[in-house]
DNA sequence: GCCAACGTTGGC
DNA sequence: GCCAACGTTGGC
C-alpha cells in the first residue's frame, strides 16, 4: 500500500460560483470590464480549481459576499485557465508573494468574461429556502472557499429563479 | 463589530 | 509531526 494518497483532481461539474465582496469587485465593475482575470486567490484548493479543473466555456455564477444582501448577482463564462497570477509578481500589489517568480509563479488564475447581470439577484436567504439547493456547497457550514463547484441541476434551478 | 470556522505558520 | 497562535472569511 502506498503511504500517500494521490492528490484528488476533482472532475469539473461544468458550473462554478465565485465570491467577491462588492466593495472590492462588484458585478457592475465586471459588466464594465467585460472580462477579468480572477486574481488574488491565495488558497491552494481554489487555485487548483483554476489550474486544472475549470475549463473554457464553463459557466460561472457571480456571488456578492459580505453584502446587503449577499446574493448571486450575475453570470460569466470561463475564457482561459491556468494563467500565472500577475499580482503575485507585482511588488506593489496587496497580493504580492515574495516567493513567486516568473519561472515559479506559484499562483494561477482564470480569465472570466461577463455574460449577464441578473434582474432578480438570488439572495443567500432565498437560496436557503429552496429545497433543491439545500446541498449547495455555498451553504455548507464553515465554507470559506472563494471558488466553488456547482452541480448542473443546481445551476438550472438558479437560472430559473433569477 | 463579533465571532465561528478554517487555513497557514512556525516553534519545538 | 504536533499543535498553539495567528490571520482571514463571511454571516450575522
Amino acid at each position: 500500500m502506498p503511504s500517500k494518497k494521490p492528490l484528488p483532481k476533482p472532475v469539473s461539474t461544468g458550473f462554478w460560483l465565485v465570491k467577491s465582496e462588492p466593495e472590492s469587485y462588484s458585478i457592475d465593475q465586471f459588466a464594465k470590464d467585460k472580462k477579468t482575470l480572477w486574481t488574488g486567490v491565495r488558497n491552494y484548493q481554489a487555485r487548483n480549481f483554476m489550474m486544472e479543473t475549470m475549463k473554457p466555456g464553463e459557466k460561472v455564477l457571480f456571488y456578492h459576499s459580505n453584502a446587503e444582501p449577499s446574493a448571486i448577482v450575475g453570470l460569466g463564462e470561463v475564457v482561459r485557465t491556468n494563467v500565472p497570477d500577475p499580482t503575485a509578481l507585482d511588488a506593489r500589489s496587496d497580493y504580492h508573494d515574495p516567493k513567486a517568480s516568473k519561472d515559479h509563479p506559484i499562483w494561477f488564475c482564470a480569465e472570466i468574461k461577463f455574460l449577464e447581470k441578473f434582474d432578480l439577484p438570488l439572495s443567500l436567504e432565498e437560496i436557503r429556502r429552496v429545497d433543491s439547493l439545500a446541498d449547495m456547497s455555498l451553504l455548507a457550514k464553515g465554507q470559506r472557499l472563494s471558488i466553488l463547484q456547482v452541480q448542473p441541476d443546481e445551476f438550472d434551478v438558479i437560472m430559473e429563479l433569477v
